[in-house]
DNA sequence: TTTGTATTCGAACGAACGTTCGAACGAAAG
DNA sequence: CTTTCGTTCGAACGTTCGTTCGAATACAAA
């Protein structure tokens, strides 16, 4: 019986040589995703990551080897994080709506967590060339693909959706992913009330029911 | 009577000189977002907005004292002209749910027409600092103020709304600046369609309604 | 034409960038 | 001790950046 198919990392290069390599490295891609987030990737220098990590500036290089790898880094271990997390929580869910009830509070609870991540995996979706935009956007599609799946589940039963499906994903993830513009405003909030919320807008609609 | 007050633009600077002038600098702020929108603020280079506008590096800067100012200028020409043209559009309908639709498509007009400005203004939203940030964070503001009047408006004769009015324009500009992210995938979709998606979605949810 | 002003541009500046490289460090193995 | 190898770093490289400046051009007024 093969297990449900989960992503492999290409970023473990040679093998973890050492135990202490990866706990490293998770630091100094914390550090990349904390002033990409702040400053932009076009406008993050190794100098300031270098500074966040509290090391030297070649020293990074051990880690990864160029500042677009280090993008590529971040925004690979956030999806492929969120993707698992999201498998595991999926297997023990059949209804369509609890369902979707995991997929947002599954996507809220890693926002809250590692906005930085989250917000590099947005704001700077389309700055990866290549390959690596290739490996990243298919993590992406296969997010997307799932969450679609769910949402049109939802009405199967039912009479057809107001909105096409497709379109009602995509909006959803628009509701997801802006968070980051204004969540300072609203810290503390955890990710079952903002994950309430949402459902509640995206299934219902801010209308008050009609009697 | 004073008409409506409206916003001053203080890149008026001197006065405008020739009617030359006008057109000139409109086709370099035009040039410079879309070179913003295509690589980011940071990646941006004088270089490629020179290029894109057909002019020598050092011809820009008779236009604009410096990058910045010129990521300012975009940005506050965009919100300004959105918020003229909803001013206008609003004078003339007083029923809540059609201001609400009158602001939803005057949005996605602007963002099928001007995406690059739109996309500038939303992915570059906190590079500005001093007094270019604040003064187009007034104009921001006012535009989110102007929303949540007429969404807090829209359920004022009713029973409360499902969802905290504030949060739920917040969603809303989520729905509608996230589009930008996928928007190529439907292109040839009008502002009056999407809007049309979008005010349903958000008014009364994804779910059928039931009987 | 001559004068004055608005506009354009080539060339260059210093600063900051991403990246490289060889030496030095630390700890575990022989 | 010596050797080995994963790890760190100071110093420097060539390039590209934003910006400046003085000269050249265009064009309207006198």
């Amino acid at each position: 019986m093969a297990p449900i198919q989960t992503t492999v990392d290409p970023a473990v290069r040679v093998a973890n040589r050492t135990e202490g390599y990866d706990r490293k490295l998770e630091h100094v891609l914390a550090a990349g995703a904390r002033v990409m987030a702040r400053e932009g990737y076009g406008l993050s220098t190794m100098r300031k990551v270098a500074r966040e990590a509290d090391m030297s500036l070649s020293g990074l290089y051990h880690y990864f080897a160029s500042k677009e790898e280090l993008l590529f880094l971040v925004q690979y271990h956030t999806f492929d994080s969120i993707l698992r997390r999201l498998n595991d929580r999926l297997e023990q869910v059949t209804d369509p709506r609890e369902r979707l009830r995991e997929m947002v509070t599954n996507h809220l609870e890693h926002f809250l967590a590692r906005m930085d991540e989250l917000k590099v995996c947005a704001s700077d979706m389309e700055t990866l060339t290549c390959d690596y935009y290739e490996q990243v956007r298919a993590l992406r599609q296969r997010y997307l693909r799932i969450t679609l799946g769910i949402v049109e589940s939802i009405c199967e039963r039912a009479t057809g959706p107001r909105v096409d499906p497709w379109l009602a994903t995509l909006y959803l993830f628009g509701m997801l992913n802006w968070i980051y513009m204004w969540y300072p405003a609203v810290e503390g909030a955890t990710a079952e009330e903002l994950g309430d919320q949402i459902l509640t807008l995206f299934l219902e609609g801010y209308l008050p029911r009609k009697e």
